[in-house]
DNA sequence: CAACGGACGTTATACGTAAAACTTGACCAT
DNA sequence: ATGGTCAAGTTTTACGTATAACGTCCGTTG
């Protein structure tokens, strides 16, 4: 479509008003308090009105120096949860007037290896995942305001860190399954490098090798539900004693091997029982339906955009893990008899 | 670095490589061919290297007008479909030099009504699904390059349209199910104003009504797993013969016609047939596997973006809808004898 | 009545970049 | 010698906005 007219700019509205270019960034500003008469006020919304202007962000953002929009670099879109991330962030975000422009990890975006080339919007600050590692290195560079969602907080140097209480998802599993009269686990752990996922594996260890008479096997797998199923069955496929449950590093795990279990022949939660973190709609979604932690999303995503708005302003971001919150569905059940 | 904290600009690459700012936008720019020696050439971007040079945006995006970024406009990130739009959008984007900006529906988001309000970035054009209809409104009235998702082609003047083939779709699904012998059918309706589910109702019926002895009745849910389940329980609680299909506008409305299923001690397919349009993660999440239409939804993102850029380019977009496949598991069987 | 200050504006400028228009010197053919 | 061409730059300008700095006209006041 060819571009006939372009934009109407503040020096046309101006014109249309009969003011200079000055008064009408005064009065659209909200800065006119008592540098313009209501009624010129008036004619210059007017004229703005009927023009259709709208103002060119990038010249604002030029002359301001800043441009109120962040980045979100996550690893991927696929899943809820990340959405949830997303959407919390936009919501503070929007009520800053900020906004927040999304960078999924590469694999899915093509060849820009750079979150920065990519994404064209002039930036203020980041927020990224601990998950989207390869695109961590590119953002060091910058200088960019920065804050780590579930990061290492001793190894992100001088980045600000926003993190789920994860450790005490894990315990909160692991007390449950222990209670229940669990001794012998399998670890289906997500197979990617990100200190979210060390955390569970060491917290988990922790908690079972606290308790005599425990065994913990370890399984891992790319977070997508064949690959979970594949490693579920060959992890199952071993000799000695079967474990009686299967804690899974987060729902769609947990989905890989409830298709495992049912290929084998087991029943959850009679024959075994699993878990999973996160509460996707996934876990509702099967049958039965899942035990799992619920992890806020959207107040991580709060959590991250608050901490960013306070680095920009110079003060010090609220210090403190998201609480999360074990779910009992009915997929964990006492062991049966050996 | 003469402001010691601010960002280095091209002037500060010039200065430090001993040439003016013009002969720095040329080097970097990549149009220096017969303009500039290739050693001041690789000076420069020695220069630029050293002093971590990144060009402003918004200067950029100012001075040549254009932003090389585009709007997404979509109902919700809350599933996975418009998470795969935006991938392939973003994809196609990126290897043209494009950036996607993100606006889930108002919901969401807070209060900015107008997308362009919360969207900071400056726009070239817009992508919208049909399904973030409040959106809609504010966007007719910007001037901006326009591509609809899933839209009336006729309704949406002007505007380019990139539809999947719902129509084939229903017939697919309707064939189906009328090849293993059902009869009475209820479809499970999206209780959304959009022109994407409408079309899935007018065809359902049409392709029903054309045999003889079929009977048709309708539930309407919100997409959302609880709403479905609460209205399939409602629909199938009434009087006369049992429909032996339920026909769900997408897999989430399935899922909660699962449950409900579930809770009605009906199995499926044994008892009752069900069938959804997506073909999300969900589908071969629950037991059995849902019988569904794949929707390719980074190809429809694709194409997306391929129509944007031919309205920006002034070429008229590819033509014809994007193919859609029936995808037979477990979840459909033949009618049992009444 | 000179001076002052508020109300109501305007003029001028800078933000950083891309690119059109201009300069300079060297080399070459006439 | 004269003009022409070309490489290799430089100077200048414009993009649209926000705001600091500067006028003017008045009504008040000491």
């Amino acid at each position: 479509m060819a571009r006939g007219s372009t934009r109407p700019t503040s020096r046309d509205v101006a014109q249309a008003a009969g003011v200079s270019q000055a008064a009408v960034s005064l009065v659209l500003g909200d800065k006119w308090r008592g540098r313009v008469s209501e009624a010129t006020a008036e004619r210059v919304r007017r004229a703005a009105d009927d023009l259709g202007y709208r103002p060119n962000l990038a010249a604002r953002n030029l002359r301001l120096g800043h441009t109120r929009t962040v980045l979100l670099v996550v690893p991927a879109l696929t899943t809820e949860f990340f959405a949830g991330v997303y959407t919390g962030a936009a919501r503070v975000a929007a009520e800053h007037g900020f906004g927040v422009v999304l960078y999924p990890s590469p694999e899915g975006v093509g060849p820009a290896r750079n979150p920065f080339a990519s994404a064209q919007a002039a930036l203020d600050g980041v927020i990224a995942s601990s998950m989207a590692a390869d695109a961590l290195t590119a953002i060091r560079g910058d200088r960019l305001p920065l804050v780590m969602l579930d990061s290492d907080p001793e190894g992100s140097l001088g980045a600000a860190t926003v993190n789920l209480d994860i450790p005490d998802a894990v315990r909160q599993v692991a007390a449950h399954l222990l209670d229940l009269g669990h001794r012998r686990f399998l670890h289906l752990a997500a197979d990617v490098p990100s200190w979210t996922f060390e955390v569970r594996a060491r917290e988990l260890a922790a908690r079972l090798g606290a308790v005599p008479g425990t065994s913990l096997r370890t399984a891992r797998a790319a977070i997508a539900v064949e690959d979970a199923q594949a490693a579920t069955e060959a992890a199952l496929d071993t000799p000695g004693p079967r474990p009686t449950a299967v804690v899974c590093d987060d729902d769609k795990l947990a989905v890989g091997a409830y298709k495992a279990l049912r290929r084998l022949g087991l029943r959850v939660p009679d024959d075994i029982s699993v878990t999973g973190v996160d509460d996707l709609g996934l876990a509702t979604a099967v049958d039965p339906e899942l035990t799992t932690v619920r992890l806020d999303a959207e107040l991580f995503g709060e959590r991250g955009m608050r901490a960013l708005l306070a680095v920009l302003e110079g003060r010090s971001p609220d210090a403190g893990d998201i609480p999360v919150e074990l779910v009992v569905r009915g997929s964990t059940a006492p062991p049966s008899a050996p």
